[in-house]
DNA sequence: CGAATTGGATAATGAACATTATCGAAATAA
DNA sequence: TTATTTCGATAATGTTCATTATCCAATTCG
């Protein structure tokens, strides 16, 4: 009998997929279902929100069965705060590149700004899931310390740059770094759902031309310091 | 037979209650069970939540079935709705008071924001309640523009905030005073929503002091126009 | 007063869905 | 090879809930 073991990986599926090319150990097949449930949830999740989605979707739509998913997560909330988890990750890395891009201040905040819009043009569905999860997760005293720390990495990224910003342009802040942080990403995260419930009313550049103003007003230059900054 | 009818409407159909003292009319009847509906539902829904709450037991907390419910409302999307645009109102209201009380622009900035953090810890659930019912109706094609109208009040009360100020005080803006409102409404929730989810990170004098530092950057005195503001 | 209207109660209906118990087969280990 | 572990499939289980069909009684109208 002919081994036909090449596993018709139709799904093209694309992303995460390890292709099955051939054979793999255990451990690897176990990463692979896991990768693909997980690149499952997050389309579904995208599509229908954390309420709205079945696990018994998500697991077709990777092409296993529900008893996959429970073998690989605990559970929904186990499968969505995995998915949260990856990609937090992803978007602040990605900020995180538009601002350290840029050479001056007003360019960064204006740089990461953009950025922001564009991300919430490209996805949408995905903040909109974020943002439900987080009402979900905050009533559930289980599920809030997670949502807080996913929350919290996503200000760290900001106070880290900032504080980057400060130090490399020598200023000084009206405010400390952290708390900057927590007002800046409130404000994006404002600004976004705003955008999601009614895009019209939300300019582009609205939110780079808030960010400035903003460092303008809470930045001055660095009285004398050691390090050197000519005038 | 004495015609015990002359209920002269005694009522002064004050908030919820309606005493059923006397005999009443049937749309009064009506009115105070709606009343009693919504309060209920405001209770049970801040408790559990959108998707959390069951029409039964809102109905019964009322002390009413659910047909009842069904009688006055479309169902539980519409009681909440109905619900929402009360409590807005209301809270509108109460911010712009505390705007309008203060003397100086800086003053009003950080009295209303003073406000707003009080409300936040005041009732952390219905803010939360609104944050879930937002990502349930931005999903919803037929239930965004609702939402969207909901949100929307807000920033027109706020844009009507700023115009005053702007002509009070006779400045001119960096930035059309309806894009400020974006601005603020979005800080607003924002701070809001990172203080729900993790009460320590946000300082209560947070959201009082980048709006002070915003509005320093946003506005300069107007120069020479009819309006008498001598330098 | 009698007829028509309607607010509200009662009790289905019927579907959706997260989770789990159980089992087969493949992969590792012996 | 045989034994053992474990990934994943199958198929319940059991609950929860929004919504509606039906009906009663009180109110309004003629």
């Amino acid at each position: 009998m002919a081994d036909e073991r090449d596993d018709l990986d139709v799904s093209g599926d694309g992303a995460p997929a390890a292709v099955a090319g051939s054979r793999m150990t255990r451990e690897q097949s176990r990463a692979n279902t896991r990768d693909r449930l997980l690149a499952a949830a997050r389309s579904v999740f995208a599509r229908s929100g954390f309420h709205g989605a079945s696990v018994e979707e998500i697991a077709s739509e990777a092409g296993f069965s529900t008893g996959a998913l429970y073998s690989n997560f605990d559970g929904k909330e186990d499968l969505f705060l995995a998915l949260m988890e990856r990609e937090i990750d992803e978007h602040a890395r990605e900020i995180a590149d538009a601002v350290r891009a840029r050479a001056s201040i007003a360019e960064r905040a204006t740089g990461g700004a953009r950025r922001w819009m564009t991300m919430i043009d490209r996805e949408p569905e995905l903040l909109l899931l974020f943002m439900e999860f987080w009402a979900y997760g905050v009533r559930d005293p289980d599920v809030r310390p997670k949502v807080a720390e996913r929350f919290a990495q996503m200000r760290q990224v900001l106070t880290g740059l900032i504080a980057d910003g400060v130090r490399e342009f020598d200023l000084e802040l009206a405010l400390p770094a952290e708390q900057l942080a927590v007002a800046i990403d409130a404000l994006a995260d404002g600004i976004a759902r705003q955008k999601l419930a009614d895009p019209d009313a939300v300019p582009d550049d609205l939110m780079g031309r808030v960010l400035s103003l903003l460092f303008a007003a809470a930045t001055r230059p660095a009285p004398r310091t050691g390090t050197r900054s000519a005038p």
